[in-house]
DNA sequence: TATTTGTTGTGAAAATTGTCATAATAAATA
DNA sequence: TATTTATTATGACAATTTTCACAACAAATA
């Protein structure tokens, strides 16, 4: 079975469409309202659908209700997913604070940071000292976890995380974790974002100039 | 030539990738250095190079100060880039004090809300009212911005920003914007990559437990 | 019931992206 | 200077991903 991290992207995509159809009264759906609503084409949103073995009715559709149960038990929605946030600076306060992740099965259940200062207990997402670490993830059995320190302290932090069993990490340090085989890194690099939409807002700026150019001589 | 977006992402990480063998004393550097720093192949950085004409000594490798003179003009970090953000909430406020960006010559000039309790003209970078973004862009020549506003309002906040005359979006918001041919929008999407890092974490565990299985029947 | 219509499901084709193999060649060495 | 060595530069090849085209078929209609 082909199935990438864009496939799974798309299938993630399909399901935030999805809820906003089924808030928009649709009960069911054909393949071009979903490409329209995710940004895709039909023939993708059939050919995502078959490689994860979901069928839909010729003629008829897909049943919202339905396709929306196999694309959460697909994305592991049916448990709530706990995961923690380890720096609890700019990205991982707003991170904490972020009420987004709720609705969608997925936990923020504690962060962690160096700074006596942030601790809390008290808080209804306890910031713990970094040395306690290893114990609460062995202990309520985390295996998804955000890093969010400064690129300096990236590396050690993430080999901290990955000894104590973290399988998977978000990672919004600006470096390139080395990280064995069995353990998953998505970077999100937010000036790495920035400059790509500057080369292309540049590119096409300057294939604009040049058009221009080209017309009026 | 071939340009996609992720031969621009690869370009960005190299330039960062330089600027930290650059730290630790490089004075030049072979295809195989940059590619273990940024975690691809050396064939592609050699690839990726000829495709902007960047070219090294035969046996000599790249000059590391030469090769970060060209990326950082292929990335247009000549000029300082000034960008917007619209939307000061949680994301839109770790943003705001996200110290990464300075060094690599972007500027967060300004940002816009709609609540009057966040407008500020005093802080180093202004918190401004929504209704004065028009105004502001136009007279800064703001090409860029980050859209970091709820779901609800992204598509007709977005809608505000392109009629401005901004070309690129930063989307934060977890929907599909629609936008012309001319503006260019990249997404950030925080539960879909938990999701899509759930989801490879779970099949992984999945696969290892089948092995187990296979080991000791 | 027979016919038409519109959509799915999917193999095949096309396009894109990445890897490989090696000629060219600059530096090092004899 | 001639030979060896290590690395780039790139065309050819391989793999992956997307699009296309159309048979299959369910629903609607006559």
């Amino acid at each position: 079975m082909t199935l990438n991290r864009k496939c799974i992207i798309r299938i993630s995509r399909y399901k935030n469409a999805l809820k906003r159809l089924k808030g928009l009264g649709f009960v069911k759906v054909f393949s071009g309202n979903l490409a329209d609503a995710a940004g895709v084409t039909s023939s993708q949103v059939r050919k995502d659908f078959s490689l994860f073995g979901i069928t839909g009715n010729r003629r008829g559709g897909y049943n919202v209700d339905e396709l929306i149960v196999k694309i959460r038990a697909i994305l592991g929605k049916n448990e709530l997913q706990k995961v923690v946030i380890v720096g609890v600076g700019n990205i991982g306060k707003a991170l904490l604070r972020y009420k987004g992740f709720e609705s969608g099965g997925i936990k923020v259940v504690a962060a962690f940071d160096i700074d006596p200062d942030k601790y809390s207990r008290s808080f209804e997402v306890p910031i713990l000292p970094l040395e306690d670490f290893r114990e609460f993830v062995l202990e309520h059995d985390i295996k998804i976890g955000i890093l969010a320190v400064p690129e300096i302290a990236a590396h050690h932090v993430s080999e901290i995380m990955i000894s104590a069993g973290i399988k998977g990490i978000l990672n919004f340090a600006p470096i390139q974790l080395r990280a064995a085989d069995d353990v998953i890194v998505n970077n999100i690099n937010l000036e790495v974002e920035l400059e790509n939409l500057i080369y292309f807002v540049n590119v096409q700026d300057k294939a604009e100039a040049q058009d221009t150019d080209n017309v009026e001589p």
